[in-house]
DNA sequence: TAGAACTCGGACAGAAAATATCCGAGATCA
DNA sequence: TGATCTCGGATATTTTCTGTCCGAGTTCTA
């Protein structure tokens, strides 16, 4: 079980955006990040599809959030990078081999993946019971109430 | 996100192993399951590794399992196929850029890595509470209580 | 006791996915 | 109107996963 190493850039790029009213372009957050700003493109174009964020063309354009930071769970943003689909997926392989099932008895999925989509979606609870303003409150609580401040500063500042 | 292929094909070698006290080749269940015979046992050699199946070598060997199957935990099964290390991991990359934080002042994992943590810890905790015997159980349950009986059977009549 | 047959075990290619990159379409401002 | 800066999807490269193969070791048989 891998998850996409992009998340950890998308979720960064979440919390800085959360500190900037005015858009930011894909360059600045990559400078910002120490990341292949190419590649933290395509995250965010991603991110653009799923309606988290906004794009605006243009010399004052930029990416920026959507709605309000409390209101975007972190489930949104890891399901927008890395997919939907269940890291557990059935190949129904108990319809194959010399003791095949019938189809019919197989309406419903069996045990194990039963006990797979369980756990996934404790997972997926965790994940969506936090916003992006509470990591961006928890990691400014972490650096003594200064990091956010200055990311915010260093956003307006450098152009 | 994506979970690795073999593990289903693990889980259920573990249940069906759980029906035969004696020895079962991996040509065997590979069979019974309709898998590719030598990806399977490839498999079946990780489970061995982490001390989940012993395996015998000879003219009547096989694989069988090491404990009772009540004390086998599904999420020790999945991690024996899909490694151990997290989902999630941590490239520090607020260590880098331009407000890159000084490596004294990141002793702890931050709040992001923590609510990741957090979320696979969850996720291992509801798969830890399953056993391979829960799992045999259920499925015998679905089928009407036929299912484990008619493994069993197929594992020492077609020799 | 020697032989044969069957088993596992790790080393070897092929395919798929993720990573990283590039240049064109479109919009904004001077 | 023109130049400049932005995003967007289409394009190579690398890594991982999938699938396969043959040799080492063990057990049973004659
Ligand atoms: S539904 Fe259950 S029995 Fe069928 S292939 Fe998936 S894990 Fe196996
Ligand atoms: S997620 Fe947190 S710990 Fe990981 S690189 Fe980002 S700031 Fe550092």
């Amino acid at each position: 079980m891998k998850l996409s190493n992009g998340v950890e850039w998308a979720l960064h790029s979440c919390v800085t955006l959360s500190q900037s009213r005015e858009p930011v372009p894909a360059a600045r957050l990559a400078e910002l990040h120490g990341t292949p700003p190419a590649y933290l493109a395509k995250q965010l174009q991603a991110l653009s599809r799923a309606g988290i964020v906004r794009s605006t063309a243009g010399q004052v354009g930029g990416y920026s959030l959507t709605r309000p930071a409390a209101e975007i769970s972190a489930l949104e943003v890891v399901r927008a990078i890395d997919g939907t689909e269940p890291a557990y997926r059935c190949t129904e392989i108990r319809q194959r081999g010399p003791l095949a099932l019938p189809a019919e008895r197989c309406e419903r999925p069996c045990a194990i993946a039963r006990a797979m989509a369980a756990a996934e979606e404790a997972w997926a609870r965790a994940l969506g019971e936090v916003t992006v303003a509470d990591l961006a409150e928890r990691i400014d609580a972490d650096s003594g109430g200064t990091a956010m401040a200055a990311v915010g500063r260093w956003l307006t500042t450098t152009r």
